[in-house]
Formats: C-alpha cells, sequence, structure tokens
DNA sequence: AGTATTTCTTAATCTACATTAATGTGTAGC
DNA sequence: GCTACACATTAATGTAGATTAAGAAATACT
C-alpha cells in the first residue's frame, strides 16, 4: 500500500454521490471525518457574527477536506463544508487512519501532504498581509486555474478577503490593460 | 523514544548558542535545516518587494521554525529567520529525521505537532479575513500572553498585518475604554 | 419559453487603515 | 552621564477596498 487511494479502499470507508450544495458539515459539529474527493468540487467555509460566509478552501478532484483543528483539539468544528457540483467523496475516519492498519511509509506520504497544505496556509497568509487585492486574484488564477471558471465570482471574492463587487472593479481593470 | 527531544538527541543534531539579533536563515538560500528553540525567542519573517517586514511566526522556547514550503518543494526558502533574545537552539535536518531512525510512535507525534500548526494557520487567516484590527490584537493578546511583553510593539503590527502607528491608535483606544 | 432568483457590474459615498511627518520616550553604546 | 538611535505616540491627509444602491446579465425553476 503505497498510495491514499488504496488506504481509502481498504480502511473502513464509505463513498457517498453528493447533490449539489448539499451541506456535509456544519459549524459545532463533533466530527473526525474527512473527506476525499473523487469526483466534483467541495468548498469549507465560515460564518462570521455578521453572518458573513469566508470561503477558507476549494476542494476539487484529488485534494482531501476536512476540519483539521477540531481533530487535533477533539473539540467542535468550525467549518462548513459543502458540495459546489455534484460529487464523488470517499468519507473515512481520520482516527482509524491514524492509529492502525497504516504503515511507516503511508503515514510519511500524509506527513508529506500535510506539509505541502501548511505551505499553501503560510503562502497565504503571507499573500494577505503584503499583497493587494488583484495580485492575490492574480496569484488566484495562476495557482487554480481549473476551479476559476467552475464557481460563482462572489466565492472567488470571498477567497480573497475582498467583496463581489471590489473583484469586479479589479477585473474590468485588469482587462482594460490588455 | 516517544518525544521530539529524545529524537533530537539521537539524530545528527547540534545545539547553537545565538546572540540576539543574528541571522539563521536567509531568503534563497537552500535549506532543509529546522530549529527547535530550547531557550529564547526566534522569529520567521519575509520582505516584500517594498522592503517591508512581515513577521510570519514567533518561535519562544519549545517551539519548531523552519521553512517548510521550501522543504516540500525542495526549493529555495521564503523566510528569514533571526533570533530576537539571545537564544539556545537544537538545529536539525528534517530529510534525516524523515526518513530513517524514527519509530512510527514518534512519526504521528510530529504529524499531530503538524496538525495543530495548520491548525494555527487556519485560523490565522480566518482571522484576517474577517476580524478588525482590533479584534486581531485582542486575539493575540489571547494567545501569546508569553510574548506580547518580549518583542517591539512594531514587530506585534507586523504580525497582526498592520503598521505601528494604527497598532499604537488601537492600543490607546482599548484603554480609554477600561 | 417565461418568470424568478441569483449573480455581475457600475457608480457614489464611506471608513479602516496607510502614509507622512513631527514630537516624545526609552535604551544601548561610548 | 551624555549622545544616538531605535521605538512609541499623536495628528493630518490619502487611499484601497467596504457599503449601499440600482440596473443588467446569467441561471434556475415551473
Amino acid at each position: 500500500m503505497h498510495n491514499l487511494e488504496d488506504i481509502l479502499k481498504d480502511a473502513s470507508t464509505k463513498i457517498v454521490y453528493l447533490s449539489k450544495s448539499s451541506l456535509v458539515q456544519r459549524v459545532g459539529e463533533k466530527t473526525n471525518k474527512s473527506y476525499f474527493v473523487k469526483k466534483g468540487l467541495l468548498r469549507g467555509y465560515t460564518i462570521d457574527e455578521k453572518g458573513k460566509e469566508h470561503i477558507f478552501m476549494f476542494a476539487p478532484e484529488g485534494w482531501i477536506i476536512s476540519d483539521i483543528e477540531s481533530h487535533t483539539l477533539s473539540s467542535l468544528s468550525v467549518l462548513y463544508i459543502d458540495a459546489l457540483e455534484d460529487s464523488e467523496v470517499v468519507v473515512f475516519n481520520r482516527n482509524q487512519i491514524d492509529t492502525s492498519k497504516m504503515s511507516k511509509d503511508i503515514i510519511l506520504a500524509e506527513f508529506r501532504r500535510l506539509l505541502k497544505r501548511v505551505g499553501v496556509l503560510q503562502r497565504r497568509v503571507i499573500m494577505q498581509m503584503s499583497a493587494s487585492a488583484l495580485n492575490r486574484y492574480e496569484h488566484f488564477l495562476e495557482t487554480y486555474p481549473q476551479i476559476v471558471h467552475r464557481v460563482p465570482q462572489r466565492m472567488i471574492a470571498s477567497y480573497l478577503g475582498i467583496t463581489p463587487e471590489a473583484l469586479s472593479k479589479i477585473r474590468a481593470e485588469s482587462l482594460r490593460k490588455k
């Protein structure tokens, strides 16, 4: 067993077919599930006190999405997760995977996956501190070309941490230049 | 061997004594070193095109600091790391630790450590998207009470992603309320 | 196909925070 | 102890992006 898909087949997991906009996980639920996206597109987000959505990540094919923080602290989830397209996902339980059955190689592979995730987050924090909205948008385009045309722009705006109106303005300006 | 300190003793590591403000790692260096802080305080930061510093993390006693992204992509470092106080740090090489010598338990312990780091980063991204500078400052005070009085305020401002002037104003206002 | 609802755009106004600048305070080095 | 130089505060002005509002375009629903 050398890759994640093999583990998923082996462990006590199940495949779930989600229809568009179905909610997979709510904030405040006690959960230790993770979702591997085989087909489709999921998204993780929070809702702040003012009722505003903040998209934290998109998970297209091949990605894992889960509320990692809630696992470590074995506390309540802080993310909503839902499907942006009809999707096919493998649901599994991280506790099971952590403790049993896994070879050292597999754990190391998971470790590296997590390192990559930290890298992405690190980059994103730096971006949000030092780059303008335009820069962040351009960076998003480079990084996730496959997602841009699959989600409404207000969600890209939410991911970037700006309003849809601001994104619209930015796009108009950047077109004018070309 | 069940904790990180034991591993550090075992692996080919060395202890280094750093005097205040000595630079440990420069941007662009090809490196795979990590630093475990036994005593003192390190800090990781970037410098943007305009020459502005952005503090990415503080590492007080017990923390590990390293440029994780550069490890995964085996590319060049994107962080500067330096000492804010005279410090005693254990320098080790993540490659060596990854591949050899480690028991499954230890890898899992490291895995959990990394999960925690992801949690912190996740929280920080959400904060930066949804919270005002005042809220972020208050959150920082709660989360890192031990650091607040050990670093100059301009560095806290840098960590929060605001200017020292803005932090000063916020502090003045929040004092006035009490 | 036709209506409803969500999404996108444009423009005017507003605000949190940046920038600039000047003054005050602490702290390190000699 | 005096002189520097880094750090903190305050205030005036500037600006990126938020908010509000209203119309146009796209998408979904029956």
